[in-house]
Order: C-alpha cells, then structure tokens, then sequence
RNA sequence: CGGGGCGUGGCUCAGCCCGGUUAGAGCGCCUGGUUCGGGACCAGGAGGUCGGCGGUUCGAAUCCGCCCGCCCCGACCA
C-alpha cells in the first residue's frame, strides 16, 4: 500500500476525549473515527486490523470443526419474549420503534430456533455454529473508546450437543480454540473463573488481559498462574492470631463511635481486634454478617455461600432488627441467625458492637460465645494476599474481558423446544454452550500491551503491514527507483508493506508517522547508506537500527520476520 | 441513573467571570517557491449558524432558562 494513495489520516494531537492509550492511538493512527457514544467507524487500517483478527478466529474455530453462519442482527421481539430475554436484558435490549424487533445483542435464541427446526436426531449432533457479527446493546455508559461500545463486533458461537459429556468436550474445545486464538494474536491474556450472571448455565470462564483500562478487577499468581475475578477469588487464610488469656465479656460506653477506624481509636487497639457487624436480608429474613476489621462483605461470595437472593438490609430496618442502628450492632445477645468471614474463626478478645447504640462489646472469645457461628470466606482477596495454592503473594490487577465461554445447558433448548430423539427414541433437550471474543477489544488490548510514548508498536504475528519502507527524499532520483524496486519485490515476496512514498513530507514527518502506525520493521531508504548500496532497518520495538546491504535486504527481513 | 467537566474553522485551545471593532492563535488544508535523516521555512489564501431553541438587552460567543451532544468517576454490565 503507498502511503501517498491510503486513507490513514494520523494526527500528531490526540482528540481531547480520548483518555486511554489504545483510544488515543487509534485516533491518531487513523484506524477510528467516533460517529456518536459508543459508535466508531473504522477506516480502512483499522479495518485491516479487525480483518486480521478475524481470519485468526476463523481459522481457528474452522479447526475445531465450527461451521460459520450470518444470522439476522434485526429480529422479533416475540423470540425474546420465549426466553424471559426482554425483561432479563431490560435497557440493555435496543427496541425498534416502527416494529415490533429488537437489534440483537446476542444470539442464543435464535441459534436454538434453527436447532429447533432442525435438527432432530442424536445423529445430527454435535454441533458448534458460529458467526462474527455485529452486536447492538444499549450501554448506559459506553466508554473507553471501542472497549466498551453500543455497537460493536462479536464472535459468538454455539455448541449443540446431546449431553453434559458432550458440551464439556465442546465447551474445551472452545477453551482450547480461544488460548490459540489469543496466543495468535501476540496477546498475554490469563484466563479465570467467572459468574453466569443472566446467561444462567453451569459454568463459565473468562479470558482475561490485564490492563489499567481494565473494567474488570483480578487476582493473579505470577508464580503458579492462579487467577480470579476478585468477585470469587480465593487466597489463603492464615489462622487467627489467638491471645493466650480471654477476658470477660463486658459492655464498652463508645458514645458516637460509629465506623471500625473511630472504634480502633477511641479504644486504641488495632482494626484486627475489631469485628464488623453487617445485616443483610436473606430470603426474607435477616442475617447478621461478621467482618474482620474493615473487610468488605463480598456480595458474590455471600450469594454462593447462602444460596437464594441476598440484600443489603435497609438502615431504617436495621433497629427493628437489632435493635440498634449501624455502628453499634454486634453477635452477642442476638437472635439473629451469625455468619462469620472465616479470618474471625478461633478470634478472642475482639471488639464489636452491643445491639444498643453507643455501646460495645469486649472480650468477646468466637469460640466460647459464638458456638453457633457458620463461617464462610466472604472477603475480598487484597494484593500481597497468599495464593491458595502456592502461597506465593497475589497481586490484584485491572483487567479486560476478551472473551467468555458459558456451559449454558438447557435453557434456550427448553424454552424454544429444540429436542431430538435419542438412540432410545426419546425426546431429549439439546445441552447448549456459547461462547464470545470481543473483536474490537483484541485490536485495543494489543495496543494497551504494545505501544510507547511514540506510538503503537504492533507484534510482528499481527501486524497490518510487517513492513514501513520509507523513502525519506523522494524528488531524489535514485532514493525513488530504489524504493519503486524494493516495494515490488516486497510485494512479489508476499512481505506486506507501507510505502511511504510521499513527496511533499519531511523526512522527520515520515519518520514520526511510522512510529506512530507502528509496523514491526520499517526500511528507510536515504542517501547517505545509498551511495554505499545500502539501507537501513529499524526495529520499532527495541528502536534498533541495522545497516544492510541492498542484496541482503529481502533475506534480513524475511529471517526477522519469519524466524522464532 | 447519581456526581463532575466540556461544547468556539478539520484538530488542540484562547476569548466568556466584567455584554460593545470585522471572533483570535498554533497545528492541519490550498497556491507558489525554497528545503529534505526526526513532525522544515518564506509569501499568499480558503475555511466559523461560537451545540440548538427561547429569553434579557439598543446590542449576546459572553448574562438567564430549557434542551441536545460528548468525556470522566461511580452505579450497572453476558
């Protein structure tokens, strides 16, 4: 591609909204430019990029045997309707005004329609379909450029399979598909266990890329390769550091003492003395939640560890309840069902409030007074935290959700009436898995991993051009037939090149613009190295430069390129 | 949805508080010339409903009201 002929308008400012560095640089390379909140057009280099990455998935959900649909992005509500979708998905859902249809923002149902219509026998089985497509949600707060967007590109597919054997050999598959996808793509990514959240189904895991722009937040082990979303990640806790002499209980006057910081020091003891008392309503009724120090109730843990929906209780409920506001509510003289995070398990002399405002309870010993406790882990997991199962410190970190694999079961097969006849000739649901990758997001995260202060610096295996050959003065002759022969020998070579062949930039210019569109190697070709038949190789990663002889050019390039 | 910020040529912004020439600068763009290894220089030029509507005023980019749009933090998020 000559550079004088492409539409890759780059700036040298970025835009004053773009704040993180993929945006920014996507904005300045002339991949992107926004339409509205949430909406990019994607011009013709950031186009080659997503095309790019979608011949990488292609290729690779080829491999393990997807076959690849177009499905109708503009469908009838009535299908949503099937599967309670409409309410689940709420604002989320586009609606068209003139029609009774909906922009889809996935395709569950109408992957299960066809397997309704369709497929009949547990010989048609196993299936996996998939499609790259656009998909429309009606995001509250779309944000950092086409990270989290209303409109963007998804490749979603669908396992069909005649058994829960059967979908965990395809939901594999998938985990298998995607770590050479993202592998391919020259991307660190790091994989975790997830919620299903309003999927539903069984099971299902994340594939993660850690990131400041991040919207997720992470606990990863460097050493074993453990890694949690902090909503369920678990680390190792150490036994409660017991004091060898209880004391009695007795009642503390604390007057406005309210948080556990006022009450660690108006009491001058550490928060680790204290406990933290919590309501929450569980099913109906309420539970008294126990925290050590200024540990936060996780809600996720609390869910799964109780089972059935869980709710903050309201502070105008919380002196029906306990009799005392927040800040002074406490485990002793309670009637109330106790739950304990695990770290107070074997605590004594603790802290924690009287059930009558402005009085505490001392002395407390978990194990003499509070028989009855169920403990759980219900904290959240903080950096230098021990890994569960190595011990090696965690570290917690921002990251981006590339991709998401569900065990889905038989939800939309059941609800939409997909079934076939097994070898009995009895009807059976079909067991369903789906499956997800962010295109755009791959584009942004390789640019989050692989950019400096110039500009992106793109991994050689996905590079849009492998080559920038850049003339640095092309009203001299010789710099220019030089260039025109190189470029077609490139071109002949099959060795993707950007020829910046452009007569009326400096040369400063030139070089500026291929650091900032970032191809792995560029060739400059100047007077000076070509009076002696030679050019130059700059590698933009290490900023490297190489002098090299004109006939050794295409060899030198083809080893960098080519070779581990 | 809560909080904050912003909206002036293609881009970055000044002007607004304290109303009053013809609305400015840098970058970019066009023409001609000189340059050519790290975003060159000279000369000339094009380009603006100051987000929209309404109000106050002799007079509004500037003051007031409503609306729209965009960004950030949070809530939310398969």
């Amino acid at each position: 591609m000559r550079l004088s002929k492409a539409f890759i308008p780059t700036t040298k400012e970025a835009p004053a909204d773009a704040v993180i560095p993929s945006h920014i640089l996507m904005m300045r390379a002339g991949m992107i430019r926004p339409l509205a909140a949430g909406i990019y057009s994607f011009l013709p280099l950031g186009y080659r990029m997503i095309k790019k990455v979608c011949d990488i998935i292609r290729r690779e959900m080829d491999a393990i045997g997807g076959q690849e649909f177009h499905l109708p992005a503009l469908n009838p509500k009535e299908i949503w309707e099937k599967t309670n979708r409409v309410e689940a998905f709420g604002d989320i859902l586009f609606h068209v005004k003139n029609r009774d249809y909906v922009l889809a923002p996935t395709h569950e149902e109408i992957i299960a329609q066809i397997a309704a219509d369709h497929v009949k026998s547990y010989r048609d089985l196993p299936q996996i379909w998939y499609q790259i497509q656009t998909k429309f949600r009606n995001e509250p707060r779309p944000r950092s450029g086409v990270i989290r967007g209303r409109q963007f590109l998804m490749k979603d597919s669908y396992s069909l399979d005649r058994d829960w054997e059967g979908l965990d050999r395809s939901y594999e598959l998938h985990a298998e598909a995607y770590r050479r996808i993202f592998t391919a793509c020259g991307l660190k990514f790091f994989e975790v266990g997830a919620s299903t959240g309003a999927m539903g189904g069984t099971g299902s895991q994340e594939f993660m890329v850690e990131s400041d722009a991040g919207e997720d937040t992470c606990a990863i082990c460097d050493n074993c390769g453990y890694a949690a979303n902090v909503e369920v990640a678990k680390a190792k806790v150490e036994d409660y550091p017991r004091e060898e002499k209880s004391e009695e209980l007795h009642e503390i006057y604390t007057p406005n003492v309210r948080t556990i910081d006022e009450l660690s020091e108006f009491l001058k003891i550490p928060t680790t003395k204290c406990a933290k008392s919590r309501v929450y309503i569980h099913n109906g009724n309420p539970v008294l939640i126990l925290m050590l120090g200024n540990d936060e109730v996780n809600e996720e843990k609390l869910v799964a560890a109780l089972g059935g929906k869980v709710r903050p209780a309201h502070p105008e409920e919380l002196m029906e309840i306990t009799g005392a506001d927040a800040g002074s509510i406490g485990p002793i003289n309670t009637s109330l069902r106790v739950i304990a995070d695990v770290k107070l398990r074997h605590a004594n002399n603790m802290v924690s409030g009287a059930n009558k405002n402005d009085y505490h309870i001392g002395g407390i010993d978990f194990d003499r007074d509070l028989p009855n406790v169920e403990y759980f882990d219900l904290h959240f997991v903080n950096a230098g935290d021990k890994c569960v199962q190595c011990e090696s410190p965690l570290r917690v970190v921002r990251a981006i959700e590339l991709g998401h694999i569900f065990k889905l079961g038989t939800k939309y097969s059941e609800a939409l009436g997909a079934k076939f006849l097994d070898e009995r000739g009895e009807e059976q649901p079909i067991v369903m898995g789906s499956y997800g990758i962010g295109v755009e997001r791959i584009v942004a995260c390789l640019i989050e991993q692989n950019h400096d202060e110039k500009g992106i610096i793109w991994p050689k295996e996905i590079a849009p051009f492998k080559v920038h050959l850049i003339g640095v003065n092309m009203k001299n002759e010789e710099i220019k037939r030089t260039c025109e022969k190189l470029y077609h020998e490139m071109i002949e070579n099959d060795i993707e090149v950007l020829y910046d062949d452009r007569d009326d930039v400096s040369a400063g210019f030139k070089f500026n613009d291929a650091d900032l569109l970032g191809m792995p190697l560029q060739v400059i070709v100047g007077e000076k190295n070509l009076s002696m038949n030679k050019v130059e190789i700059k590698f933009r990663a290490t900023g490297e430069k190489k002098i090299v002889e004109l006939g050794m050019l295409l060899r030198t390039i083809q080893d960098e390129l080519y070779l581990p």
